[in-house]
RNA sequence: CGGGGCGUGGCGCAGGUUGGUAGCGCGCCUGGUUUGGGACCAGGAGGCCGGAGGUUCAAGUCCUCUCGCCCCGACCA
């Protein structure tokens, strides 16, 4: 492939060839600042449509708070403070007057919802609060990469206010469940789900949960995480309510978001050494339909082109890539570049046999069908496809995941393929620091199944917890 | 913050050691011929070399300062 990194030697360069080249990000003007290009903002798009109606579904309204959190508010909670104030980026003057009070722009937006949820509950009546918001938040990152890691991103943050401990827990893992379902559903991403351990999980939170995928490249990335937020930030912003014993009671709470970031996890998934490849149910084109036409045919085979998009109507986004200027050859490179699940092909040659060329981006195998099977075949190929890469992301995580029985093992196992290794754990946190220290790998995820009769790969006592352990983004 | 790399037409780069009329590829524009895996020919447009200062008859090139970007690491929800 022209023009793009070699995927096995190079990963790194790779993905951001891919992703400048494809157009579907520009590095901004402002360092670690990204331009999210109409193609990958309409991935985005989609990923908040299909991502929106699942939140719906579930009972929650999206509503929006400011971009802008004073001070104070940040600081009430002083875990969730220390834990953001290294990367908040701070207001200090506005309309040429110094502020008298510091205004963060937000990293998060835990403590203007929370002051907002203590003016709206009173009763027991008021809840449950299930609010998500669509957004930009501001972190001052050191390293930043497109998508992965950048000082301002796109994301949805819900927050709820719940009345007992029971219905938050219910509810964090509900948001899970969402996560994990469309994550792997629309994205054909598969995940591990599972709960942080203390050192991994959010800054305030009780409990953190998270879904983990695995990488092309053997590093793994956080896909959506969800916090069962306790009482804490009830009890510091006093979020009260009188429920039916006469008490006055705290809020439980919870929070969770996904990001833009599962844009750079689709293209590090599924891409391969031609760019991006995009599973269907996400793509914004799911079918391009290039016209071979020679001179004397070119009014023929426009005119069937167009009449082929048309047909297939509702059943798949389609578009006719008829620019003159360019030859087939490019357009065929140039939109496997863009990930296009499926490519038709309309020449003199298939109208004279009443035939179209399709071929799949994912696997590149090449088929001819009858013009009038179309509208039938292609949504089922379209299915198949997204099914088939599923099963292929599967099977790679499967193959990259290892029990592994010490540190050494794991460590090893780190310097080869890499990916997901698992291992029994005690809970204690020298064991996780040691672990990270010398082979770089955290805990993605701690599961609940069978640690019994394991015992940790440290320090060799009893394990408590069953934990993968990776590299990660 | 540490290490490395780099700023020269839109993009990618050469030129620098040895100062002497700023070049190549791609892209772009016009015309023509082409179109089943990144077309070809011809003719064009476009940069005073990141910025400031200095040395010199003369600076892209040498010196000083400065700004910025990328990668790796550290850090990080």
């Amino acid at each position: 492939m022209r023009d793009i990194a070699d995927k096995k030697t190079n990963f790194a360069q790779w993905y951001t060839d891919v992703i400048l080249k494809s157009e579907m990000v520009d590095y901004a003007p402002v360092r670690g600042c990204m331009v999210i290009r109409p193609y990958a903002y309409g991935i985005w798009e989609r990923i908040r449509d299909l991502l929106d109606v699942r939140f719906k579904a579930t009972g929650h309204s999206n509503a929006y708070f400011p971009l802008f959190i004073p001070e104070s508010f940040l600081r009430k909670e002083s875990e969730h403070f220390e834990g953001f104030d290294p990367e908040v980026a701070w207001v200090t003057h506005g309309g040429g007057e110094a502020l008298t009070e510091r205004l963060a722009v937000r990293p998060t937006s835990e403590t203007v919802i929370c002051t907002m949820y203590a003016k709206w509950i009173q009763s027991y009546r008021d809840l449950p609060i299930l609010i998500n918001q669509w957004s930009n938040v501001v972190r001052w990152e050191k390293s930043t990469r497109p998508f992965l890691r950048t000082m301002e991103f796109l994301w949805q943050e819900g927050h709820t206010a719940h009345r007992t401990a029971d219905e938050a827990e219910a509810e964090t893992r509900l948001i899970l469940d969402v996560y994990r379902d469309f994550v792997q559903d629309e994205l054909a991403i598969p995940v591990i789900a599972g709960r942080k351990s203390e050192a991994e999980k959010f800054a305030g939170a009780l409990r953190t949960y998270a879904i983990e995928a695995l990488m092309t490249d053997g590093q793994a990335l956080q896909a959506g995480t969800s916090h069962n937020l306790g009482q804490h930030f009830a009890k510091v912003f006093d979020i009260q309510f009188l429920d039916t014993d006469g008490q006055l009671k705290h809020v439980w709470q919870t929070s969770w978001g996904v990001s833009t970031r599962l844009i750079g996890g689709l293209v590090m998934v599924h891409g391969d050494e031609r760019g991006l490849a995009l599973p269907p149910r996400i793509a914004p084109v799911q079918v391009v339909v290039v016209p071979i036409a020679p001179k004397p045919a070119r009014e023929a085979v426009l005119r069937e082109a167009a009449l082929v998009a048309g047909s297939l109507g509702k059943a798949a986004r389609v578009h006719v890539d008829d620019r003159e200027e360019q030859t087939p050859g490019f357009k065929f490179n140039y939109w496997e570049l863009r990930g296009v699940p499926l490519r038709l092909e309309i020449g003199p040659r298939d109208i004279a046999s009443g035939q179209v060329v399709l071929v799949r981006r994912d696997t590149g195998a090449k088929l001819t069908a009858p013009r009038g099977e179309l509208a039938t075949l292609v949504p089922r190929l379209l299915e198949e496809i997204q099914g088939a890469m599923l099963a292929r992301a599967t099977s790679f995580r499967e193959a990259h995941t290892r029990d592994v029985a010490g540190i050494d093992q794991l460590e090893s196992f780190l310097a080869g393929t890499g990916g997901f290794a698992r291992a029994g754990w005690c809970g204690e946190h020298s064991c996780e620091a040691q672990i990270k220290q010398r082979t770089g790998a955290t805990i993605r995820v701690l599961v609940p199944d069978g640690a019994a009769g394991h015992t940790c790969l440290v320090c060799g006592a009893q394990a408590r917890e069953t934990a993968y352990f990776a590299r990660a983004y």
